[in-house]
DNA sequence: CACGAGACCTGTTCGC
DNA sequence: TGCGAACAGGTCTCGT
């Protein structure tokens, strides 16, 4: 599941709370257990354990798919790459099969990572800048204009699909996100970017735009097991469709593979690039 | 530089 | 029913 709109909902839930969820700010850590040591990139476990305890968490961020815990002294930055989740238990709660790590708060609170994949990864540092700086534009950023992603279009000779997946290139969007976008836009995942004339790239900036926003708004999406309360997934127009009608043209909706990622594509919306 | 394959993991679903 | 193959929201590294 977790791409920007998904992880954004995290950050929100766990910074406002919700009816079932209680806000974490200003919570303070008493204890933390960690049941799968790789989750962990940096630091060492045990001073992963001595460091975090007793820091209280300030606010929460989001870069790219990272979400970002501040805390009084650290940031602790947490990534749920294909299979990550995070649930608000109690101290006294069973510990789950799938449970990476445990973050015991006062006032009874537990924050577990819970993880099928154990793709994971958690990093407790003093400054997250360089952990971050890797990664491209943030899609929503008001800097990141469509004149702007027009040039960085221009700028690379790269299937359009996998670039917008590259991290490097523009942080946040996965495969779910990618596919809805490209759909929107009318563009074949193939195309070449430098191939894109700046009307098509603006479509395309606008399509991102929508799919990110809806994504948002409807809390994320939630497939497959595991579900989150997100409804973005009652509303994908292409993503996991194959074989159903296009909701625009009725051409069935195919599946090919495209930067050895699933790809869905109306064959007709979405021409094969010259 | 651009791209594909394989690795990292566990679980579910598909096809015979 | 059983069993192996294919597939899953991500990212890194390697070879061509």
């Amino acid at each position: 599941m977790p791409e920007l709109p998904e992880v954004e909902t995290f950050r929100l839930t766990f910074l406002h709370g919700t009816e079932e969820v209680p806000s974490l700010v200003g919570k303070r850590i008493c204890r933390v257990s960690l049941l799968w040591e790789k989750t962990l990139e940096t630091p060492s476990a045990e001073e992963f354990e001595t460091r975090i305890k007793g820091q209280s968490i300030l606010d929460l961020n989001r870069r790219g798919k990272y979400l970002l815990f501040n805390l009084t002294q650290d940031v602790l930055v947490i990534h749920l790459r294909m299979s990550g989740d995070l649930v608000v238990e109690t101290h006294d709660d069973p510990i789950a099969k799938h449970h990476r790590l445990l973050i015991e708060l006062d006032g009874g609170t537990r924050l577990a990572f819970n993880d099928t994949r154990k793709f994971g990864r958690v990093w407790l540092v003093r400054d997250s800048a360089p952990l971050l700086s890797h990664l491209g534009p943030e899609p929503l950023d008001e800097a990141f204009t469509s004149e702007v992603f027009c040039a960085m279009l221009h700028n690379l000779n790269r299937q359009i699909k996998p670039l917008l997946l590259d991290q490097h290139f523009i942080a946040g969007m996965g495969n779910i996100y990618t596919d809805e976008a490209l759909f929107l836009a009318g563009t074949h995942p193939l195309t070449k970017s430098d191939s894109l004339s700046c009307d098509q790239a603006e479509k395309l900036w606008q399509a991102i735009h929508i799919v990110l926003t809806e994504g948002i708004l409807r809390n994320g999406s939630s497939i497959d097991w595991v579900y989150r309360g997100g409804d973005f997934q009652n509303h994908f127009q292409v993503f996991r469709r194959t074989g159903e009608a296009c909701y625009r043209c009725g051409t069935p909706i195919e599946r090919i593979i495209v930067g050895n990622r699933s790809t869905h594509i109306c064959p007709k919306c979405q021409p094969v690039p010259d």
